[in-house]
DNA sequence: GTCTATAAGTGGATAGAC
DNA sequence: GTCTATCCACTTATAGAC
């Protein structure tokens, strides 16, 4: 969850904060639900108790709040994925691990939201902004390809690795347009459907 | 290409709307690039060569110009799957071909842009502009729900035909995200590769 | 660190002449 | 059908008091 993502903090007190953190999780909320540039800085101002022009005392303009909910997000699959792939050296099941990581991120998580505004905001972000939040993707979809590159060599996908994580991660992130968790089907049984569906060829692994 | 998705035309003179449709390709190429809250109703007049008041003689407000581009879009994609269901009765070439129809149409065509939109914009719409594309959306989705549908009777991919169709679909509009026409890969190859990620357990039909 | 007040600019949309 | 001119609501961001 904590990282070296967030890049504002000058160096003063380490944990004053609250606020800049607690306005990062309302405005990925925010973001969500009206998009970044229908969100206006009153709003995410309000929502966290303050008025407009304290918020510019946190952040130094708008940008800074998107790229800041973008960044936290990101970071904190990396840092989940790395994990995992460090710890289970099972192709198939390093594969259906970060499968299952990333869904539940995008329906639980924080990483959700972050996912959604990468996304769909990701045109109001200025070139350095979206110099930055790339560097940040990039090194997720590396934890990607290594994963499935090892499961096509293992010969349990078969096709280009390239294609196949990109089309697997569309499909993923494409779901926060339709799935509702507390829906009908409960998140643990739609990720396991979904998994079947993404990797058919992969043998499923025994869940106690 | 042509359908009763446009509205406006307010029972007036039959062709006198080449000003119209000439906006409506533009808006839509611009809301791709720039998003359509960073776009300008001056931009969209000056990219016809108008002055911004004399948009609104032709479109009543800026969200009139977005659903029109997103119906328009969806609309084709619709009649050339429906014409294509209608004329392909075996199930494997019908899916193979609504793959390819859809990935054209991301790649090359009107629908591209209105696909795009109807994604990456669609929380500008207002309530009562969701409930209408999203009416046209659930009829495009019926018609892969089809073909899906077939498919698994057929035996051809397992699954739950639901979950198929959102993930196949997030799968390529997803696409337009980070491919670019005119790259390295021709289209053709690219979509020949991608079918056989997105559906493998499809025997490849002979293409001459 | 938060407030009030406001600057400075931009947006969508309208009115009326031509 | 297009232009010019303009209204006015609203946005981000700043300044300075507390």
């Amino acid at each position: 969850m904590r990282s070296s993502a967030v890049p504002n903090p000058p160096a003063s007190r380490p944990s004053d904060d609250g606020r800049r953190n607690a306005l990062v999780l309302v405005a990925a909320q925010l973001f969500r639900e009206q998009g970044y540039e229908r969100t206006t800085v009153r709003e995410l101002a309000a929502a966290v108790g303050l008025q407009s022009g304290s918020l510019f005392h946190h952040f130094r303009n708008k940008e800074q709040i998107l790229l800041a909910v973008m960044a936290n997000g990101i970071q904190s699959v990396i840092d989940e994925g790395e994990a995992l792939l460090h710890a289970e050296r099972d192709p198939a099941r390093a594969l259906e691990g970060l499968f299952r990581l990333h869904m539940n991120s995008l329906i639980h998580g924080v990483g959700g939201n972050a996912m959604h505004a990468i996304i769909f905001d990701w045109r109001s972000l200025s070139d350095a902004g979206k110099c930055r939040i790339r560097e940040l993707g990039d090194a997720y979809e590396a934890i990607w390809h290594r994963a499935i590159t090892a499961a096509v060599d293992a010969g349990l996908v078969a096709g280009d690795p390239v294609l196949i994580r990109k089309y697997v991660l569309g499909g993923m992130n494409h779901m926060v347009r339709w799935y509702k968790p507390g829906g009908r089907v409960h998140s643990d049984i739609f990720i396991d459907e979904m998994l079947k569906v993404a990797f058919p060829e992969l043998v499923p692994v025994e869940r106690n």
